[in-house]
DNA sequence: TTTT
DNA sequence: TTTT
């Protein structure tokens, strides 16, 4: 079946870098994705979506992304239920991105010019390819 | 900004019919999305993700949607808090629908022929209108 | 950069099969995808897209799919340049799939009942795998 | 039936702003978007795809677009067909934006600071409003 | 007809 | 060159 998901927003706090057990990179973050419509107060409400990236993504993402700075995120919704701290099942919802995009021009120095955007797959060929032989809980 | 997502998947259930005060229909229903990989168990996990759709498509919805029915859902993440009934700070994340497909052909008596596919929207013109009027919670 | 393409339609004609010189499975259809809106004379137009599938999924697709079948298409739009008869210099535009979905109920002998959807990639794991070796001319 | 796209890229040349008989803005740009994968002589290719945008957002892009500029479109692909030269039926594919964004920091005089992204319908409120009295090809 |  |  299908489920894509395409997002553009602004990263809340810095990247957050883990590995799982078998040495994968892991790097989390939530995008701020501002509505393109007002509420009724007059306001534009900002929704805030945790995001996950793996392998060679995570790393990049851990370098190159920080507070503030915008990025696509390219993936698909996935929920997933835990037991909460009372013992109540309770579900997340992330977007698991197959690609993330670095949107904000690498701020060069004091210079200040060559300012063009990047990619969490650009040190690699394709950013798909999916080893077959880890824990990666999906 | 931008959030974009697409679903294809199966209603768990009926869709349910609601009304806000101000009377707008309010139709939600969880689409069941196979994966298309299978998981370190060599099985095909499901993501249920529930669905929110407005106005004269929710109404459309709960009279031609029901469980088991295939449909796709283009719209957009939200992600709302609420306090939980241990006076806990909570979130859901929906997919408010621009626009709802019908994929499963019409179960068209016992004859069995003519099984188009249909749209949520297919009775007025356009899914998109947006009326300025009313409580609709975003 | 981001580039990502959702189509649900029908196929205008059986897909039709090719090998590329190294042997990779090539196949392309075109589906005809209805508007969601009617023109100014009232009817509701249609827009022809060429899609084209590779590898294994081009076999399941000319294996399942046929003139009129209902199928997802998720991928993304390239533009290709080619010599005309005339010697000028022309465009196409197709949508390369990375994932097709079968929508249309398999139809099952005459007893017509088991009606589930299925994938271009259900035969194997992942659709996305990309092997290295070959003349894919992308 | 479903029909999405969501392009990033950069614009090739300064958009290009006309109106309809009726008075109607229309403006068109093509975006520049690298593939995320090298081709077999490893280049990054790049697919150059035609966008229109109609109305308020037309007349912001025009204002706030230029060449080179990084942008989002988020939209639908729509098939032409039209008389060439010769006197032969051809067609152009184009996206049809509902919506695009400004990804490019504005560039503050020369103090560079505040830097924030914006978007083709920070002017209304909902981008997609579509007026029934007019002349757009569609 | 192509952008960084 | 177009599908239900």
């Amino acid at each position: 079946m299908l489920n894509r998901v395409v997002l553009i927003g602004r990263l809340t706090k810095d990247p957050e870098l883990r590995y799982t057990p078998s040495g994968v990179a892991v790097s989390t973050f939530t995008l701020a994705v501002d509505r393109n419509f007002k509420n009724s107060n007059g306001e534009r409400d900002t929704d805030f979506i945790p995001c996950v990236v793996y392998r060679q993504q995570a790393e990049s993402c851990a370098n190159y992304l920080s507070k503030g700075k915008l990025a696509s995120v390219d993936g698909r919704i996935q929920v997933r239920s835990f037991e909460g701290q009372d013992g109540q099942r309770r579900w997340v919802t992330e977007v698991i991105a197959d690609n993330v995009q670095f949107l904000s021009p690498k701020d060069g120095g004091n210079s200040g010019h060559s300012s063009s955007a990047g990619s969490a797959s650009d040190v690699g060929t394709y950013g798909h390819e999916v080893s077959l032989d880890d824990d990666i809980p999906f």
